[in-house]
DNA sequence: GTCCATTGAATGAAGATTCAATCAGTTGCG
DNA sequence: CGCAACTGATTGAATCTTCATTCAATGGAC
C-alpha cells in the first residue's frame, strides 16, 4: 500500500515492494505467486479491513439509525479508513475494476452491501413519520458517491478538502432530507474518534 | 482513451495505442516523445474538452442559477461527457495523480475552477432569501464529490447506477438545500440532451 | 546432519524506443 | 508535360530497458 502511494499503481514495482517491507525480492516472489496476485491480495485486504471497521462502529453505534449514519459518516473519512496511504489504492483499484473482471466483482459486493445498509437505515428514519415523498435509493447511492467522490478529493489533493469538512458536508447531506434529525440544532461534530482505547 | 478503457492504463501498451489508432507504432513515438507524454496529453485533452462542455452549458443556461446548477448535473452526466470511453480515463488520472505533480496541478486547478462555479451559483441562489445558515462551500464541495462519485460507480460498474439515477440524486442533492428552487414540484428531466442538432 | 526459509544475482519476457529503409508528394529542369 | 532529384512523413523490424520471475547457494534451527 505504501509503495502505491508513492509511485503510483503501474510504476509499483516487486523492488519497491520488497523494500519498503525489507524483505528480499525472493521471498516476496515465493508467497505470492504473482505481482498481480500480490496487488489482488492487497485490494482483498483493505476491503475486508474496510467492511470491518464499519461493521464496528455500526455494532457500537446501537440501533438508532441516525447515531449509525453519523457512524458510517465517521468511519468512512475517520484516521484509520481515510489515510494518505489507503486511499491512493482505493483510486488505484477503482481504476484497475474496469478491466478486470476479479476487481470489478469485489467493488459491486462492497458496494452493494453498502447501500443496501444505507439505503435500510434511512428507510427506518422516513418510517418515524414526516417524510413521504423522498427516494430513498436515490438517497443511499448518493451518499455512496459522496463518501466515494471526498476519496477521491483527498486522495488527489488532501489539502483541497479536509477530512472534517468532508465529514461536516455529509452530514450537511442527510440533514437536506432529514431535518428534524440531522439539523443545523444537532452538535456538528460527534466526538468519536478523537482519542485511541480511551 | 479507448485501450485504457479496454485493458486499463497499467497494462496499456503502445502497441495498443497505435493499433487502435490505425497507425504504425514508430509514428506514434515520432509525434509523441514518450509513453508517458502521450498519456499526459490525453489527459489534457480530455480536461479541456470538459471545460468547454461545462462552459458551453453554461453559457447556454444563462444567467439563472437554478438552470446553471441543471446545466452542470447535465453535462457532468450527459452523453457526451460521461462515457464508457472517457470516465475510465478519468478514473485512471486520479490513480496516477497523487504521484505526478503534473497530473495533480492539473487536477487542482479543474476542481477549483469548477468547485469555486458552484459556489458562486450557490451563493447567488442563497442571496434570494430564505437561506441564511447554510455553509455554500460545503454545498459547492459536496457537489463536486458527488460527481466524482457518480463517475466512479459508472466506471468501475455502470450497471448498478445509471446516468438518469445519478442526475436524479444530484437534483435531490440541492434540493435538501433550495427546496422552494429543485424542490419535489420542479419537473424531473430537463431535456436538454435528447437529441443532437435537432 | 537434515530440512526448510531466505537470499540476491541470473534469466527471460514484454514492451518502449530507435532508425535505416521506404513511400508519397513536391519542386526543378529538359 | 514528363521525369528525376529531393524532402519530409511513415513504417516496422531491431535494439535496449526494465522488471517479474526463478533458482542455485546460503543460513539457521532443530
Amino acid at each position: 500500500m505504501k509503495t502505491i502511494a508513492r509511485h503510483g499503481y503501474a510504476r509499483t514495482t516487486m523492488a519497491h515492494v520488497a523494500n519498503a517491507a525489507g524483505l528480499s525480492q525472493g521471498i516476496v516472489n515465493f508467497y505470492f505467486k504473482t505481482k498481480e496476485a500480490l496487488l489482488y491480495e492487497t485490494f482483498v485486504h483493505l476491503a475486508d479491513e474496510y467492511e470491518t471497521l464499519i461493521q464496528e462502529a455500526l455494532d457500537r453505534a446501537g440501533p438508532d439509525p441516525v447515531g449509525a449514519l453519523m457512524a458510517m459518516i465517521e468511519t468512512d473519512l475517520g484516521r484509520e479508513v481515510c489515510t494518505s496511504t489507503k486511499i491512493p489504492v482505493w483510486l488505484a483499484f477503482w481504476a484497475e475494476s474496469r478491466s478486470r473482471p476479479k476487481y470489478r466483482d469485489l467493488y459491486r459486493k462492497l458496494a452493494d452491501d453498502y447501500s443496501r445498509q444505507v439505503h435500510e437505515l434511512c428507510g427506518k428514519l422516513a418510517g418515524r413519520g414526516g417524510y413521504e415523498g423522498l427516494d430513498l435509493e436515490a438517497i443511499a447511492v448518493g451518499f455512496v458517491a459522496l463518501i466515494d467522490g471526498f476519496w477521491v478529493n483527498l486522495g488527489v489533493a488532501p489539502d483541497v478538502v479536509e477530512r472534517e469538512k468532508a465529514k461536516a458536508a455529509c452530514r450537511a447531506y442527510f440533514a437536506g432530507f432529514f431535518p428534524a434529525e440531522f439539523g443545523p440544532l444537532v452538535a456538528p461534530a460527534a466526538p468519536t474518534e478523537s482519542r485511541k482505547a480511551g
